[in-house]
RNA sequence: GAACUCGUAGCUCAGUUGGUUAGAGCGCUACAUUGACAUUGUAGAGGUCAGAGGUUCGAGUCCUCUCGAGUUCACCA
């Protein structure tokens, strides 16, 4: 053996050699032959699938680091142990990024039909998909391969779109004409959970409303949203507001367009905030469209999904909101009808989570998916698993922020307005429609057309429109039937929303077991760890547990860590701008990946940020140095004939316990704590004093074997590559029996 | 406005159900070392565990309050 242990000649043929001995896939794997496998537990873990065009990042590595702890040891236990890789289409997130690459060929997703842009997509991200996988095999993840599933797979689709089938059959799914939240840079909604909010100082205008009777007296009202007034219909106030009670009734002129206004009653409206009187815009305020919805009022659209003013702003239509926000400020003060104007006023904007622009609620047709409704809700299944201990979770306090979140959780807005994810299977009758169905294509010229079925269809066959379709917008009171084929009798159209790609994640532990192979549905689920960050609890493990409830009455995990951010060693965040990015394959390059895996997880606590750096990882390579020449010194120093020492006795019964307190912290999840502790107990206990012992001749250099043996076994989840080298060379000594550490049974408790 | 988390050695952090002299890494001081390892060893300095009160035989650990930091949610024109 060499002085210094040498990672980078080592990790890829270890791998490799895993790999050939069939020791990741459950089918081939033999750890104890002669355990019953009636017997045998079942441990299941399903890898968080990366996007699929991603490059690892250091949150990958921790996550394949904690779970392949866990898996490494459960095998080793003799469990019948799958972890399931796979990687995600990640709907919006690809499409954006392919975007930005046909801008730089200054072409946009526009210039393409709907077919076209997929599939160019699709070619991308099957360019791209092989080097998250890779990476993830260089951190040692002993994943089985064989059973690797992505999120567009035929079975796998097909199984969310029965999700989908069902969800409507009993109910649970519904369409409607909706305020949502729908960021016109990104063109697609959003669920709540995409929305971010920041504060902002933004002008509030105070507007004056003249009378319509008498034109001199006004009322004023505070806005700072002007640029839609002229859709506005109606002013209100709070009933119960006797200094404004009088207005109720009366009628006022729109600045803008001077058409009559009605004032109305509502104790929505706050009596002591602004002047206590609102203007009402039903198609771009959510309480203002509830308002609307309850007392029947017109609901006047005055914003595109492209960000524009629509045609009915008269002189302003085709502005941005920005601009047209200017120009209406500039005309209202012009005409005298700006009373004055807070500079300071401090407001939350939402604003979209990718881009950060503002989102804009705009009112249309889309698919919810009901939550709440009743105890025997969605929501309601998934607190009750979490009451009854079905699912726990792990993570300073996330517990009660899931609760949190299931208890104020709306209805899910599940599509989106975007071509790269799962079609909705939904469609819509064409005869006696046309006029309510609005389609945008591009013509056999590659032009784009848009307009109601009934006009294009005088100029263009419905095959051609089908053939180059953009966007198909139905109006909300169009009958629809869901089917995943497309209907044989009548002329249909399909929606063109797809599904929000939570809406498939959501799934994952269902849609993968039910189609990687016969029965292993039956065998891994539900499964026993998910594993992931905090940062996705709502938008993932939440939703996870009320789909995976809903197709299969169980909670798809019993066990939830969530671990923390990784941050750089200062604890500040990791961001490009800062340069303190930590690329993990540097730091597999330079140190080996079980320095890196040691450092993330060392003394790491769930649901609490990491910060790792240089000097750790420095600290972790030496760990591995000191492994390899502690077991150095063992091999050098077995003498097959020494006898029995007087340290002995106590030197077993310790090492017996460190297997005892590992073990019990490996089961409780405790990854960081078992981490520090073997590590401890290694360097300081058996290399400080057992080691020093032995030179003395205190301790039997049969016991210091023993010992190697023993610490590679309950150092190898955490450091595989280091172990699994030293037990090669043990086993080509003939000190060990089995061929490979990774399938060595765990030491006896 | 609310919830959650955190405040432990110079720095970054562990410390599970409350139980003997509070730990690790890096840093610091002194010394050692050519047959496991300088990617080392030995010894040491350094902490009134944010502050105050309470429960307890016993509190870094549980409760209350105060101060400070962070994260997230809500919100009204």
């Amino acid at each position: 053996m060499e002085t210094r242990y040498n990672f980078t000649q080592t990790e890829k043929e270890i791998y490799a050699l895993w790999e050939k001995a069939g020791a990741f896939n459950p089918d081939t794997v033999v750890v104890s032959p002669d355990r019953d496998p009636q017997e045998k537990k079942h441990f299941s873990i399903i890898m968080p699938p990366p996007n699929a065009n991603d490059p690892l990042h250091v949150g990958h590595a921790l996550f394949v680091t904690i779970e392949d702890i866990l898996i490494r040891y459960h095998r080793m236990l003799g469990e019948d142990t799958l972890w399931l890789p796979g990687t995600d289409h990640a709907g919006i997130e690809t499409q954006f990024v392919f975007e930005k690459k046909l801008q730089k060929n200054k072409q946009s997703r526009f210039d393409f039909d709907r077919s076209t842009l997929y599939s160019m997509i699709w070619d991308y991200v099957q360019e791209n998909s092989g080097i998250a996988v890779e990476q993830i095999k260089q951190l040692g993840a002993s994943a089985d391969w064989s059973r690797y599933t992505f999120t567009l797979d035929e079975k796998v689709v097909e199984d969310v779109l029965e999700t989908f089938k069902n969800l409507h059959k009993d109910g649970l799914v519904y369409r409607d004409f909706r305020l949502v939240n729908y960021c016109t840079k990104c063109g697609t909604s959003y669920s709540e959970l995409e929305v971010d909010h920041i504060d902002s100082t933004s002008p509030l205008y105070y507007v004056k409303y003249p009378f319509i009777d008498t034109e001199e007296e006004f009322i004023t009202v505070a806005t700072v949203r002007p640029e839609p007034i002229f859709a506005d219909t109606h002013l209100a106030v709070n009933p119960t507001d006797k200094k404004h009670a009088y207005l109720v009734g009366k009628q006022v002129k729109n600045p803008l367009t001077g058409e009559t206004m009605t004032i109305i009653a509502d104790e929505y409206v706050d009596p002591e905030f602004g002047t206590g009187i609102v203007k009402l815009t039903p198609a771009h305020d959510p309480n203002d469209f509830e308002i609307a919805k309850k007392y029947d009022l017109p609901i006047n659209i005055a914003i595109t999904p492209q960000g524009k003013l629509t045609d009915i702003a008269g002189k302003f239509a085709g502005l941005s909101v920005v601009n047209g926000r200017k120009e209406i400020v500039a005309y209202l003060e012009e005409q005298g009808y700006i009373d004055h104007v807070d500079t300071k006023y401090q407001n939350r904007i939402g604003i979209c989570y990718r881009c950060k622009r503002p989102i804009e609620p705009l009112p249309l047709p889309q698919f919810f998916i009901k939550v709440n409704d009743d105890e025997t809700s969605l929501v309601g299944n998934a607190l009750k698993a979490l009451d009854s201990g079905e699912t726990k979770i792990h993570g300073a306090g996330r517990e009660k922020i899931l609760r949190h979140w299931l208890n104020s959780l709306k209805d899910w807005n599940i599509s989106r307005q975007i071509v790269w994810g799962i079609g909705i299977p939904v469609w819509y009758p064409i005869e006696g429609n046309e006029s309510k169905i609005t389609v945008g294509f591009l013509n056999t010229d590659k032009k784009f057309i848009q307009g109601t079925l009934e006009t294009l269809l005088e100029e263009n066959t419905l095959e051609e429109i089908k053939a180059g379709i953009q966007t198909v917008l139905a109006d909300a009171s169009l009958e629809y039937i869901v089917s995943t084929t497309p209907p044989s009798d009548g002329l249909w159209i399909q929606e063109t929303d797809t599904f929000d790609t939570w809406f498939s994640s959501a799934q994952w532990p269902v849609v993968t077991l039910k189609n990687t192979k016969p029965g292993d549905f039956e065998r891994f689920y539900p499964t026993s760890v998910m594993e992931t960050g905090y940062d996705i609890l709502p938008f993932w493990v939440m939703r996870m547990m009320l789909l995976g409830i809903y197709s299969t009455g169980k909670s798809p995990f019993s066990d939830v860590y969530l671990h923390g951010l990784v941050r750089d060693a200062k604890g500040n965040k990791m961001s490009k701008s800062k340069g303190n990015v930590i690329n993990p394959l540097e730091v597999v390059a330079e140190y080996g990946a079980d320095s890196l895996r040691m450092a993330l997880v060392i003394r790491s606590t769930p649901g609490q940020d990491k910060s790792v750096g240089e000097p750790d990882f420095k600290a972790m390579r030496n760990f591995g140095n000191k492994i390899w020449n502690a077991s150095r010194f063992a091999l050098l120093s077995h003498d097959p004939k020494s006898t029995e020492a007087q340290n002995d006795a106590e030197f077993y019964k310790k090492l017996a316990d460190v297997v005892a307190e590992s073990s019990s912290l490996l089961e409780k999840l405790q990854v960081g704590l078992a981490a520090d502790y073997i590590y401890n107990e290694f360097w300081h206990w058996f290399c400080d004093t057992s080691i020093e012992e032995q030179k003395a001749g205190t301790l039997s250099s049969t016991a210091i074997l023993e010992g190697i043996v023993t610490f590679m076994k309950l150092l190898h989840p955490f450091m595989p590559f280091v172990t699994e080298s030293i037990w090669q060379e043990l086993h080509s000594e003939k000190l060990v029996d089995s061929e490979a550490l990774i399938t060595t049974p765990w030491p006896a408790i």
